[in-house]
DNA sequence: CCCGGAACTT
DNA sequence: AAGTTCCGGG
């Protein structure tokens, strides 16, 4: 019930990174909420997230052609990604299968010959999640940039993004009626010429490419606040503690905070004079490490700060390396056994029930805050059919 | 590893 | 719709 897993969030107090210069984040790479379903996160979102966080460099990283990204540690990212989704038994079979359905969505693609290297389709991400936009209107998009190499000439100029994402709130156009997605998809290759072409176009790619203009809204979602990462932070107390992904809204002053959605070489330097005017106010800096983020109600973060969050480096593969390898839970047999569940996620009851107030709850009801289980955890604990039940359940 | 079908869940 | 879970095949 009280999975708390999200509230705690954000805390970690200095998130520099977020607003490294260089790194923007377009609106657009958010999935509108208005989208059927969509309020929880993507996984090419997340995969984004993490992309854009220094912290996950070891993990995650941008390498090679443009939106191309190699996985240097398919289980930690596959771990992140289990509890974001509270899916805790993820493992990077099962997140590549995700990945995979990707390509003929057009959203990534693989990079045959290098291991755990994929690539994003640009484009594909800026029509899913913008589809009114209207490049058009957007002329300094579309005349002013010469394919061959995206540094020529960058699209992303302070005025281009002034422009689409425009004061007002909404670009220009965004009450047109769409205009084909064809057409669009064209202009948009245009304006992300690093994309990968549309190569090996065919079969029903092109056909779930077409069926899927979703609407668009003139919404607007900040990034989520990837807290400085540990990976030796177990993932328990990283699941209750508090939730690295938590994309939810932050009232930030600008309302649309940037972030990097692109390698930063991307973008040679027009866009790193945007980010900082958009997320700070004035007169605050970065450098406050310890400061909240601006225009972040403190109670958001109150409770956050006291906890610590308990680094238990141990129990990495003690008693049960194996374990997590393959999943081992027997079907029916016996309940998790503990050592297992000290990998997995003891709390995990909350999530058994399918992550439901796992992902997105209210940010800090206020107090029922209790994560670490190096607190109290009552003995109870309930009994909890984690896995167990989950796994019997459906079937039987 | 990587791929993609199939069944199932949310 | 967007995965998640399994899994046979290369």
């Amino acid at each position: 019930m009280d999975c708390s897993c999200v509230s705690d969030i954000l805390l970690t107090p200095s998130m520099p990174a977020l607003w490294t210069p260089g790194f923007a984040f377009p609106d657009w790479a958010y999935k509108p909420e208005s989208s059927p379903g969509s309020r929880q996160i993507q996984l090419w979102h997340f995969i984004l997230e993490l992309l854009q966080k220094e912290e996950y460099h070891d993990v995650i990283a941008w390498q090679g052609d443009y939106g191309e990204f190699v996985i240097k540690d398919p289980d930690e990212v596959a771990r992140l990604w289990g509890i974001r989704k509270c899916k805790p038994h993820m493992n990077y079979d099962k997140l590549s299968r995700a990945l995979r359905y990707y390509y003929n969505k057009r959203i990534l693609h693989k990079t045959k010959g290098k291991r755990f290297t994929y690539k994003f389709n640009f484009s594909k991400v800026v029509l899913v999640n913008y589809p009114l936009l209207d490049m058009a209107n957007s002329s300094l998009l579309l005349g002013q940039n010469p394919f061959p190499g995206a540094h020529s000439h960058d699209p992303f100029t302070p005025e281009a993004l002034q422009s689409l994402f425009s004061p007002t709130g909404r670009p220009p156009l965004l009450d047109r009626p769409l205009s084909t997605p064809e057409t669009e998809k064209l202009r948009l290759e245009a304006a992300f010429p690093f994309l990968g072409s549309v190569q090996e176009e065919s079969r029903e790619a092109e056909r779930s490419a077409g069926g899927q203009t979703a609407v668009g809204s003139a919404y607007t979602k900040p990034p989520a606040m990837l807290p400085p990462y540990n990976r030796n932070t177990p993932f328990p107390d990283y699941t209750w503690g508090f939730n690295p992904y938590l994309s939810s809204t932050f009232p930030l002053t600008g309302s649309k905070l940037p972030t990097s959605l692109y390698p930063p070489q991307f973008y040679p330097s027009s866009l790193s004079q945007l980010a900082p005017p958009v997320s700070l106010l004035p007169g605050e800096s970065l450098d406050r490490s310890t400061s909240l983020l601006p225009g972040i109600p403190q109670r958001l973060c109150a409770t956050l700060n006291s906890h610590p969050m308990p680094l238990r480096v141990s129990g990495e593969l003690g008693s049960t390396g194996a374990v997590r390898r393959d999943r081992v839970e027997q079907p029916e047999g016996k309940p998790e056994p503990e050592s297992d569940s000290d990998l997995e996620i003891t709390d995990v009851s909350d999530c058994s029930s399918e992550a439901d107030g796992c992902g997105y709850s209210p940010p800090c009801p206020g107090s029922s805050i209790r994560r670490s289980r190096t607190e109290v955890e009552p003995p109870k604990t309930v009994t909890t059919k984690t896995s167990q039940e989950k796994s019997a359940a459906p079937l039987s």
